[in-house]
RNA sequence: CGGGCCGUGGCGCAGCUUGGUAGCGCGCCUGACUGGGGGUCAGGAGGUCGCGAGUUCAAAUCUCGCCGGCCCGACCA
């Protein structure tokens, strides 16, 4: 491509409501351009990272036997109704009717069509096959944000596994989960494998790749000891135990007037620490009212309290429910006494003794409360955020938490899927079995986001030689001299005989404009072609990730470039 | 869905308080000079001031409504 015949629009300033680096750098580079919110037109650069994006993700499925597909972005009602998503996605789901009154939804995830697909299997000796596709998806969300980060339309490949057995699934999942590992790696990403909630996809074990950048929207916690990781929203940690005094016989009334919060009864010299108290939450779960119960200084993961309860829906009572349930309002809540209620406690207050919590009358609190003894059938579950600095569940050394984002998600399913769109085989004994199915997610361009995150500088993006848009720009400094000129045209089509994706600068532009564009746009290799240096036989040749260039002989310069860009494409 | 902010040439912004000729930088076009880090000079094009009502002799500016966008939170395979 001559960079002159190019449509590269890129811009001096950054689009005032660009906030992350990657949204900023992919739209001043030329990449990319918001179309409304959430849905973005790919530019020719654009295309070209996300094409060479998912043309690798595309060889590493392929090499682990998948088999790739083209599905429908229209889908019928029907098929979600079948699985029970149609309700369950709400307002995440484009819908609309189409002239013949049929609901119909814009595909934001195959599960529902690939089960359908894989009705037409018969016998367990056609199992197991990995499918997959690389295909637009659709999903509303509330708040796109971010650029290409978080977005209502997006290109994602989604693979899914078909097995007899979950030992089957076991293995196409591990088989997934080291093709994640090479197609990241492939693209310069290293990225952490998690464990994470599996949400609204249901199954029973998920695995996120997560990317760590001030732009991410997950929070991780990891064990730079052990290596263990997991999504904060599944992650549990080890604490210090506690030393707890004998108590009282019973809990004991004291006036709080106007104390409300944990800080407030922390710093009250009648009250205790906050790490003695005990934290009372009324949330309403699938419309019924629950309390539930943390140590004072610890934060409620409500995705936790999800999947504790697989329970579909949740938010805090209203200060009405909670009067009704309890008799106060917020700020003197406690658990002590209170039946009919069902009573979800983290299980970092098993045993406790000695604390302090609201006494269920406004401006009281209760002192020497006996978890065990005073709290009535309680369910333990693991419902607290962890917190940076907490012990690692399986060593103990400290965990860091980091902000992520979440470019690849691997799910065990199950049969969930199968069942419900009756996609079932025969095994070895004659008796009809549902297929056991994983799910396994990409999303092309927020991993070429994440790209940006991870390799850029101050002037501009420096993509890894695999994904980027063209791995060697020719910059002549000075196109009206007709030498300068033929030296560098010469050098592009030597290039290109040889299989690279060479760009040619020949703008009529100041030099300083295309090394500045050349630096934004991140192309991998610069070659300049000047004047001073043909007259010495010699072009100069400078990575993008490295501040001095290096001179090379012209006669030489097509091999040697071309050597230069191959050590970098990775080896596969 | 709650809170905050913003819509004025392609991009970044000023003008709005106190109503009266729409302005700046960059970019773009033409020509000349220049040619190793966003160069200089001269000339030029380009704006329904988000949309709609209202107030007024007069609205980018004041009022109301709507639409769109961004940020924080809630939410989110």
């Amino acid at each position: 491509m001559r960079w002159s015949q190019a449509f590269i629009p890129t811009l001096r300033d950054d689009p005032a409501d660009a906030e992350a680096v990657s949204h900023q750098l992919l739209i001043r580079g030329g990449f990319a351009r918001q179309l409304m919110s959430g849905v973005y037109s790919l530019l020719p650069l654009g295309q070209r990272v996300c094409r060479k994006i998912a043309d690798l993700v595309r060889s590493e499925m392929e090499r682990i036997g998948g088999q790739e597909f083209r599905l429908p972005a229209l889908h019928p009602a029907e098929i979600w109704q079948r699985s029970g998503r149609w309700e369950a996605m709400g307002d995440e789901m484009f819908r609309f009717t189409d002239r013949r009154g049929s609901d119909v939804g814009l595909g934001m995830t195959h599960e529902e069509v690939f089960a359908h697909l894989a009705g037409e299997l018969r016998s367990y000796k056609q199992l197991p096959q990995i499918w997959y596709q690389i295909q637009t998806k659709f999903r509303d969300e509330p708040r796109p944000k971010s650029g290409l980060l978080r977005v209502r339309e997006f290109t994602m490949k989604d693979s899914y596994s078909l097995d007899i057995d979950p030992e089957g699934l076991d293995f196409a999942f591990q088989r997934h989960f080291e093709a994640y590992r090479r197609i990241f790696s492939r693209c310069g990403l290293e990225a952490l494998a998690v464990e994470a909630s599996s949400g609204s996809m249901g199954g029973n074990e998920s695995v996120e790749f997560m990317v760590p950048s001030p732009a991410g929207e997950d929070w991780i916690a990891s064990c730079s000891s052990c290596g263990h990781a997991g999504n904060l929203e599944k992650i549990t940690s080890r604490l210090a135990p506690m030393e707890d005094g004998p108590g009282l016989e019973a809990p004991e009334r004291f006036a709080t007037p106007g104390l409300r919060s944990i800080e407030d009864i922390a710093s009250f010299e009648h009250g205790a620490p906050a790490d003695r108290q005990i934290k009372t939450l009324i949330y309403v779960l699938d419309g019924s009212v629950v309390q539930v119960l943390l140590r004072g200084d610890h934060e409620l993961m409500e995705q936790k309290l999800l999947d504790a309860t697989g329970a579909g829906e949740l938010r805090p009572a209203s200060d009405d429910e909670i009067r009704a349930a309890l008799g106060a309002l917020p700020g003197s809540l406690g658990p002590v006494g209170v039946e009919g209620l069902r009573v979800l406690a983290d299980a970092s207050l098993r045993g406790r003794r000695d604390m302090v919590t609201g006494a269920n009358l406004d401006d009281f609190h209760l002192r020497g409360v006996d978890v065990e003894r005073d709290i009535v059938s309680p369910e333990w579950l693991d419902l607290r955020e962890v917190k940076a600095g907490d012990g690692c569940p399986l060593c103990d050394a400290p965990l860091d938490v980091s902000q992520t984002i979440e470019i690849g998600h691997i799910f065990k399913l199950g049969t969930r899927y199968s069942e419900a769109l009756g996609a079932k085989v025969l095994d070895d004994s004659g008796a009809s079995r549902p297929i056991v199915m994983g799910s396994y997610g990409v999303g092309i361009e927020r991993t070429m986001a994440s790209v940006v995150e991870r390799h850029h500088d101050d002037r501009g993006i420096i993509w890894p030689v695999e994904i980027a848009p063209f791995e060697v720009v020719i910059t002549v400094l000075n196109p009206k001299d007709v030498a300068t000129l033929e030296a560098g045209t010469a050098l592009y089509e030597a290039l290109l005989a040889q299989g690279i994706d060479a760009l040619l600068d020949d703008r009529n532009e100041r030099p300083g404009v295309k090394f500045k564009d050349a630096e934004l746009v991140g192309i991998p290799f610069r070659v300049t072609v000047g004047p001073k240096g043909l007259e010495r036989g010699i072009l100069e040749f400078q990575p993008r990730d490295v501040d001095t260039g290096q001179e090379i002989e012209i006669l030489k310069a097509s091999v040697t470039i071309a050597e230069a860009v191959l050590e970098r494409r990775t080896q596969h």
